[in-house]
DNA sequence: TGACAAGTAGACAGACCTGTCTGTATATAT
DNA sequence: ATATATACAGACAGGTCTGTCTACTTGTCA
């Protein structure tokens, strides 16, 4: 059975990734959650409280998603890598997380509201990306890359400006505009 | 001598950008501007009108301030298009806008915050980045390139993805990252 | 001088915000 | 059967939000 701390989460987030932090009320979720405010204040001594577990839980959802899109592709770390590219169209055009559609990356839209780089919520974007990264440089060095780290901060580079591009001007195109620039540089970078 | 209008609309835009645009209220702007209130809603209707003409401020600023920096590093149009990055790198580091540092894209911010595509905030975001994209077909175009909206594609997301990744992660190398790609996209797709 | 435009301060309404508190109900475990 | 943990509803305090209103002051132009 689901707890009660797992529904604030789970609306917590969909409400804030939907409608922004600030401009979501703890009443608004307690309300769409069907949960007592002093239930909540049990679980979360604040609302930032709350934003840093609503944070945490998408950084997990998400690179799980992520994660698994890539590895079910293919058994390949070069293709495994632009299997990235053709999992965030999926997400782009609303298929990948039920509930929630696509507005963008709730990291950077965190790190949109809460732009000082010491706030703690900021401080989770910095390690999702981070977290992405990692698993990004060990795909390449498995790639046999001579650059891992480069190569690695090349591609999450050309995902972010997927994404952006995707958020702003709705353009899910964006995904592939980032795949065939990933296919050039994995091209160059990994010795046939 | 500046109007009061002007002293709002900065004010409000240096507010929106540094601090977020639902966490800003009327009341400190107006403290901050040392403007009376009914002198602001004599001018705007709404706050949201006054979020809307600051974007709108913000964007010409932007782009003057952007074309400035890539037309005065060269006279070809392929070195125009490189220099783009190093703006960017000077932005980053908070040398590019005197009192407002860098807080990331005050229009990827601001369609984090009003994610519905209709919202006037968000398309004065989507119509800035169109614009900024059509300068760089142009400039795609006068050098030579045979598919120049394709590259300006191109170039347009690698500099998205260096603005997320220098305001997420803190890292204004990511300028440079993306002026490497971008040297191989051009290298490639225009004619020597 | 007098008319008019533009700005001022500050009170106000009504809604909404976060966070605290009381008192009650329910369920489980000993 | 009783103790304990968990959750409930709902009132409440104290603050902030946007937007409206009144009444006063300044500057300009004719």
């Amino acid at each position: 059975m689901r707890s009660k701390r797992d529904d604030l989460i789970d609306t917590a987030l969909r409400l804030f990734y939907t409608q922004g932090f600030n401009a979501t009320g703890i009443d608004k979720i307690l309300a769409e959650s069907g949960v007592a405010k002093m239930t909540m204040y049990k679980h979360f001594k604040s609302k930032d409280d709350l934003i840093v577990a609503a944070l945490e839980r998408r950084d997990e959802q998400f690179r799980d998603w992520l994660t698994g899109e890539m590895e079910k592709a293919s058994s390949e770390p070069r293709a495994k890598l632009l299997a990235m590219y053709d999992a965030l169209e999926i997400w782009f055009t609303g298929r990948a997380f039920k509930g929630l559609g696509f507005a963008g990356c709730a990291f950077i839209n965190a790190s949109g509201e809460f732009s000082k780089l010491d706030h703690p919520a900021h401080r989770i974007a910095a390690d999702h990306k981070k977290k992405i990264l990692d698993y990004l440089v060990e795909l390449c060095s498995a790639a046999g890359a001579a650059d891992p780290v480069g190569l690695a901060e090349q591609l999450a580079l050309l995902k972010e400006g997927a994404i952006v591009t995707a958020q702003v001007r709705g353009l899910s195109d964006a995904a592939q505009i980032a795949k065939s620039i990933a296919t050039g540089l994995l091209d160059a970078a990994i010795p046939a």
